[in-house]
DNA sequence: AGAAAGCCTCGGCCGC
DNA sequence: TGCGGCCGAGGCTTTC
């Protein structure tokens, strides 16, 4: 669920906690999955005292005065402090928080609480987590990086799409995001990257920035122009056209058959 | 019943 | 035939 502009909410609340020295950690077996063990977790965080925040894509890190802390949020994940939610009205599925759905957090030494509220159990801790596969952060894309992004080496490349969601080629853009883009920029998600024209990529670099803005203004990855027409049947709200779906990138993509192409 | 805003692993294919 | 990289499919997980 949670995309670039997610998580870096999440940062924002997270940030709260500068200051603050961890008396207690836990996490159950999924949150810790890419750690040794749960009580690994808990040994680790233990005393540390978090020093700043920090976001490449969709990973929040948490700087401390020791290890550097990793969260991941997978489909469903979100942060919580205390009662509070780093966003609201996000959620894939039920809207609402359940203690059931608390997979693991930081206590901290002024009472306070950092929590992972992960219905689907996609979401991860990490320590020190590797950023080396992570291209550069989607909220901060540049016309320099944007350029390495559309840049093939051989062949035709794969289709911009599945690009657009490759991690280690940007950071942080989601499924819908990408849908968002293409839909603004006017290209249709399947054309192989190599293919794109001088022009296609003019459009597609001021449309990435421009939905990055936008819907970091309303308020989230869900609140794009194309969102209301994603479903089977539905109509484009820029033009009427037909919408036309298909997995793309291994993720399901709506896309104009009129202004896409 | 099937799909869902993420990501990891696996195996097939392609080119050197 | 061998190897590495690219890329798509499948699985994880729970909920609606």
């Amino acid at each position: 669920m949670p995309e670039v502009l997610e998580v870096e909410s999440y940062r924002q609340l997270a940030s709260g906690t500068v200051g603050a020295t961890v008396v207690r950690g836990w996490a159950d077996g999924y949150a810790a999955k890419k750690l040794s063990s749960p009580s690994a977790w808990s040994r680790a965080v233990k005393n540390l005292t978090i020093t700043d925040t920090s976001r490449r894509g969709k990973l929040l890190l948490l700087h401390t005065s020791g290890v550097t802390l990793g969260m991941r949020f997978g489909m469903t994940g979100v942060l919580l402090i205390d009662d509070e939610a780093g966003i609201d009205g996000l959620f894939y599925g039920p809207h609402s928080y359940q203690s059931g759905w608390i997979r693991g957090g930081l206590e901290f030494d002024d009472g306070r609480k950092l929590i992972l509220h992960d219905p689907r159990r996609l979401g991860r801790f990490e320590i020190d987590p590797d950023l080396s596969e992570l291209g550069p952060d989607a909220l901060t894309l540049n016309r320099k990086e944007f350029d390495e992004v559309v840049h093939v080496t051989r062949g035709e490349g794969r289709a911009i799409k599945a690009r657009l969601l490759d991690q280690s080629v940007v950071a942080g853009v989601g499924n819908l995001l990408a849908d968002e883009i293409l839909f603004r920029a006017g290209i249709d998600p399947r054309t192989p990257t190599g293919l794109l024209n001088v022009d296609q990529k003019n459009r597609l670099f001021r449309a990435f920035n421009l939905t990055m803005r936008t819907l970091q203004r309303r308020g989230g990855s869900h609140l794009g122009d194309h969102m209301p027409a994603r479903f089977p049947g539905g109509l484009c709200p820029r033009d009427g056209g037909q919408m036309l779906s298909e997995t793309i990138g291994g993720r399901t993509t709506y896309w104009c058959s009129l202004h896409q192409h």
